[in-house]
Formats: C-alpha cells, sequence, structure tokens
DNA sequence: TTTTTTGTTGCAATCGTTTGCGTTGACGAT
DNA sequence: ATCGTCAACGCAAACGATTGCAACAAAAAA
C-alpha cells in the first residue's frame, strides 16, 4: 500500500510481456514495435509509475546526489551559497544532500564517511575551522573523486576549487578607507588557518603599503570567532590599552565590524567623521544599519552555482579536472556606504 | 578503482567463505563461530570496508534519508530551522536532502516526486506562498506516508505539525506596545493564505480589543513580500495618504519592520519617543540597528529540532500519528528593545 | 554403530532496473 | 522445401546486501 510502488514488474504483468521490454519500451529502445511501446507507457501511466530511483542508482553506480559539506547553515553568506547550489543542481537533475559540521573536524570526517556509503556522486566541500589535516580529501581525490571546494579551499595540489578575489577585494576596502583620509587604520583578521583570512590580510597590508604607508602589526587582531560580541571586546581593548589609536578599521567580516562599529560609538567617536569603517560579507543588515556600513560583497550565490555546475561537469565527464589548474576566482564588489564617507 | 568499492564479496572471496556467511559475521548474528568473526571484521577493516547504504535502502525499501521542502534557504528563521533538523537526524543516522521551491508550487510538487523515486523515509514540509492546492499531500497521507509541517501548516485534517504559538507572540507584542502608551498602532500582515499570517493578525486584534481599543481596519496592511523596500514603501504611503497616523507599528516580520522604521525616520519622527515599533522573527540585526528592534523571537532551532524527532518517531513506528490531534506548540518570546520602550 | 543434536556455513531468492545475448516466428529469396 | 534475414521479445545475470532454509560436519546420545 506504498506510494509510487508499480515497478516495471507490475507493468508487465498487467500486459503479459517481459520486464525488459517494458524497460525498453518505457525509453524508446529500437526493437520494441510501436505497438507495445504505446500500451507499456499507457499502463505506466496509469499505474502511476515512477522508476525506482534507488535501484537505478544500485544499477549504475550512480546516485543523481551531490553532497554538501558547510561550516554553518545560519549563516548569510553560506546559505545564499546553498540557495545557488541547489538551484543548478535541481535544474540539471541532481539532489542535494546537506550536511553542516559546525566547524568540527570530527563531524567533517564521519559526514563524508556516511555520504560515500550513499553513493553520491561528489562532493561540494567549505571545510571547517577545525580542519588542519586534509587526508580525508587527498585520498578522495588520488581515487579520481569528484570534488569542488569553495570560499575556503585548501592547499592541495589538484583540488578544483571556487573562491573570491579576497585580496582585491580587501585591498580596495583598505585603499577606499586610505582616499577617505583615514591614516591609522586598523584590522580585524580572520582566523589564521583558514586561506580567506591571510588573502584579505595581505590585501591590507599590500593596499597599506602601496599606498606609502606603514603597517603596525599591533593594530592587526585576530578574532578567531568573527562574532559581534569578539569585536567589541578587541576593538574596546585596542582602543583603552593600545599605543596606536586607530581611526579607521577594516574587518575580515561585517559581524565583527559591527562589533567593532559599537565600541567605537561607546567610547564616544563619531562615525564617520572621525572612525571609518569597512566590513566584508555584506550581510543583509549592511544597509539598514545606522550608518550604513560599507562591505565588500562576495557573489555567494554565483560562488554556488559555479562550483556546482564544475562538479556536474566533472560528474558527467564533461570537464577534465586536470584542466584547470588555478582556483576559479569570482570578483567582490566594494559597496561604499556611510561608514566609511567622511 | 573507485573508493569504498570493498563489497561484502571482496571480504568473501578473501577468506573462502559465502557472503552471506560475511554479512552475519559483520552484525554479529548467533550461528558464526568467533574464529570467523574476527577474521572477517579484520579483513572488512583492511580493504576499509563500508557497506552500500544504496543496495542496503533497496533491499529494507528503507532510505534513511529525509526530504527537507523549504520556501527559501536565505531566511534566517528558515535556516535556523534546517540547522536544528539537521542536528537531530544527523545524530539519529540520517540524511538530510533539501530541496528549496522559491515559494513556487510547482517547483513543490516535482521536488516532491523526485524525492518519492529516491525512496525518502519522510518529509518535513513548509509548503510555498503559491501552495493552495494541497492534493499532493493529502494522497500522500492517505498513504500513511509519514510527513510533519512545520511553520506554515496546511488545513487538512490528519495532518502533523509544529508551529510557534504566532496568536500569542503577536498578541503579547500588541499589547506591550499598549503598554507602553501608544494608542493607534497600524500592522503589517504577512500574505492572507498563510495561517501564521492570519494568526498573527488575530493576535494583533484580539489584544487591541481586550485592552479596550478600536481596530481600525485601515492601519492593516497586506504586505504579500515581506521585504525591507515593501515596509517602507507601504508606511511611506501610510503616512502621506492615509487618514489616521499610527503612532506605532507591529509588523508581520522584521524586514518589514525595518523597512518601516526607515519610512517613519525619513518623515522626521523619533524612534521609540514618538513611534513605536515591533517585528516578528528576531533577525540577527535587530539588536545591532539603531535603536535597536523590539521583535517577537521565534524558536527555529528547537522547532527544527521538534519536526525532525516526530518525524524519525513516525518512521520508525515509535509515535502513532493518530495519537497527535492537535499541532505541537512552540512559545515564542517578545524581546523588548529600544525600538518600542517610551 | 546408528541416530539425534548442535554448531557452522552455503545456496538461492529478493529488492527494481538495465542490458548482452539468445530465441522465436514470419517472411522473402533461392 | 530449405535457407537466411529481420523484427520483436524473453532469459538471465548483474548491482550489493540480507535472510529463510537446507546442508554438512562433528559431537553427543541412543
Amino acid at each position: 500500500m506504498k506510494i509510487g510502488q508499480a515497478t516495471i514488474k507490475d507493468i508487465a504483468q498487467e500486459l503479459n510481456v517481459s520486464a525488459s521490454t517494458v524497460s525498453r519500451a518505457l525509453k524508446d529502445y529500437p526493437g520494441i514495435s510501436d505497438e507495445t511501446k504505446r500500451k507499456v507507457k499507457e499502463v505506466a501511466k496509469k499505474l502511476n509509475y515512477r522508476p525506482n530511483a534507488i535501484a537505478l542508482s544500485l544499477r549504475k553506480s550512480r546516485s543523481f546526489t551531490i553532497g554538501v559539506i558547510i561550516p554553518e547553515v545560519v549563516h548569510f553568506f553560506f546559505s545564499t551559497v546553498i540557495s545557488g547550489i541547489e538551484e543548478v543542481a535541481s535544474s540539471r537533475g541532481y539532489n542535494v544532500i546537506l550536511s553542516q559540521t559546525n566547524e568540527s573536524f570530527a563531524r567533517e570526517k564521519s559526514s563524508i564517511d556516511t555520504m560515500l556509503s550513499n553513493q553520491i556522486d561528489g562532493f561540494l566541500v567549505s571545510f571547517s575551522k577545525g580542519t588542519t589535516d586534509f587526508e580525508h580529501f587527498t585520498k578522495l581525490l588520488d581515487y579520481g573523486y569528484p570534488i569542488v571546494f569553495f570560499d575556503r579551499i585548501p592547499e592541495i595540489p589538484n583540488a578544483i576549487s571556487v573562491m573570491v578575489d579576497d585580496y582585491r577585494g580587501a585591498y580596495n576596502a583598505t585603499s577606499h578607507l586610505i582616499s577617505q583620509g583615514y591614516t591609522k587604520i586598523a584590522h580585524l583578521a580572520g582566523p589564521s588557518n583558514l586561506s580567506i583570512s591571510k588573502e584579505r590580510e595581505k590585501g591590507y597590508r599590500d593596499a597599506l603599503t602601496n599606498h606609502g604607508m606603514k603597517v603596525h602589526p599591533e593594530l592587526i587582531i585576530e578574532c578567531a570567532y568573527g562574532t559581534n560580541d569578539e569585536g567589541f571586546k578587541v576593538t574596546e581593548d585596542l582602543l583603552k590599552n593600545g599605543k596606536i589609536k586607530p581611526d579607521a578599521l577594516f574587518a575580515n567580516n561585517d559581524m565583527a565590524a559591527v562589533g567593532a562599529m559599537l565600541a567605537f560609538k561607546s567610547m564616544g567617536f563619531k562615525i564617520p567623521e572621525e572612525v571609518g569603517i569597512v566590513g566584508f560579507s555584506n550581510w543583509q543588515f549592511c544597509a539598514i544599519i545606522e550608518p550604513s556600513l560599507s562591505s565588500v560583497s562576495q557573489p555567494g550565490f554565483k560562488m554556488g552555482e559555479t562550483a556546482t555546475q564544475m562538479l556536474l561537469d566533472m560528474i558527467e565527464q564533461k570537464l577534465d579536472p586536470a584542466s584547470i589548474t588555478a582556483p576559479i576566482v569570482l570578483e567582490t564588489e566594494l559597496l561604499v556606504r556611510k561608514s566609511s564617507v567622511k
């Protein structure tokens, strides 16, 4: 009495033909009379026949399902990426199975394991902050298993990845602050084991240097969590105890930027008149807070789309992984709002 | 050369026993000598054996996978729910396959179809705004297919659903505005075909009535999209062309509330001194905008957890759907911030 | 020694579908 | 009458795992 239970055999029985004939008739194979094809299709429709994808997967060792490994779902950028992934996957007839690691290495590994048992056709991965050992990925890559990394990309050979131009985004953001006349620009950096953090910091440093300004290491502070509170605390601490008082700040992410903004405000600084701030990611709230927060927008949706297209092309052998030698880089856009314009 | 390719047969061959023996040995069935069990497990580990979940699904007609149908992923509340779903599912050994409908009825139907072919064990559904015909659900329910609806729940018999107490949330929010001395409270309502919108509007109306205030229909405006811009526009229009000028506003969702807030500000009103505002959902930005936005927080994570627990219990026959006669209602919490305190 | 019991293991079917190959019968050509 | 051709279809194995039943040996009971 279960749903969609009509099988090829049921159709076969009803018409007194063999299962093979039904299978071929449904797929318009040659060697089946038009008459039979007609009848088979008719009965199939009558019985509401729906091919059993599981049986198909078993036969073909293909599941038409891709696995997405992501640190957290409740995150504006990542949810945007997921959205892009889902759009492309479903339009190309693939299912998306989702697993969030909550930034835990152990969960990342076990997720991959269970997905492998489910005969996933390929992986879309943004690894967790806790991941420093990449053997579970390299092993798969060695076997030729299709994987596309996005946003957080590993430093391993032959890995296919899609990223945004973090360096240039950070460079532009910092240059913008400089052009506005701010002179002592601090940086709230991200976790140092993520390449995106390093790239952003490098962009920040190079922008200063290229504009003839000095880089003060004490103005670069790592925010491991990237939360509102953390941004507030480190900024407050910097203002109270630091030797150099910054008059601007470029943050690795928007949440930290907001925290910093609140800290500056609570210490009596006026934004943007006295202090300029720029964030990264362009979360939804950037436009609606007071003052509105300038930010580097990342094309999350496009990243999801691009990564998925590539993965599916690899799965369907339309794309040779060896032909991709460098990460795909998507451009960012600096959205200048009130928080950084004097 | 594919990964995880070692099958039960490979183990069997290596030890010169039959596949059945291996299967039983791995599951510690009685009737297999300890010696054999030991050897089998040893070889299994050596070959990195991983049971093929697809083959298992076919055999047992169970996929240990649940399907989640959701209007959109890029939405704070829904992403929170997904997070809760994922936590419970993975802790109980289930996979989550995700599909977003983008509020389209057609996609909702086709998603369900493909998931059915994938032998999904059950559904977690929040249907789209475009859904008015529920036959695709009732048909499944009639067959005893496990479904749990969340947040947006249908008015069909025997449906199991989890919702938040929208009525009480709205009632409390409105009462709070009244207690602060606001007298002409407007309401930005949600799409009228969603029960959550109706409940919230009802809570708003009842709060007014019970406090001896009149309900002015011209102060209730439907916002079909619930966006920032829409909230801004309708509020601006209300202030410019409306007969009654509101001095407070309760919005069906936070985005619209922010839009309204910006509209009030742009017309020169001071918040909260002259105008009080309360939103719904407690999006992340509520706490960081200026003034911070009072809002009714919905337990999204808990909703995901609860719905998933129930679904899995139904799937595993630990819960008889017939024993659930009313929707499960989760409590909301009114978070009072600056936007509504004179 | 014969029979029964017990402990281990294998055979084969099953889940739903696909597919290489063999079979059947009709028909035209010789 | 015999052969070859061809269209139309069926058989059976395969994908990987599970499981009822049968089989077989050795050990215990008769």
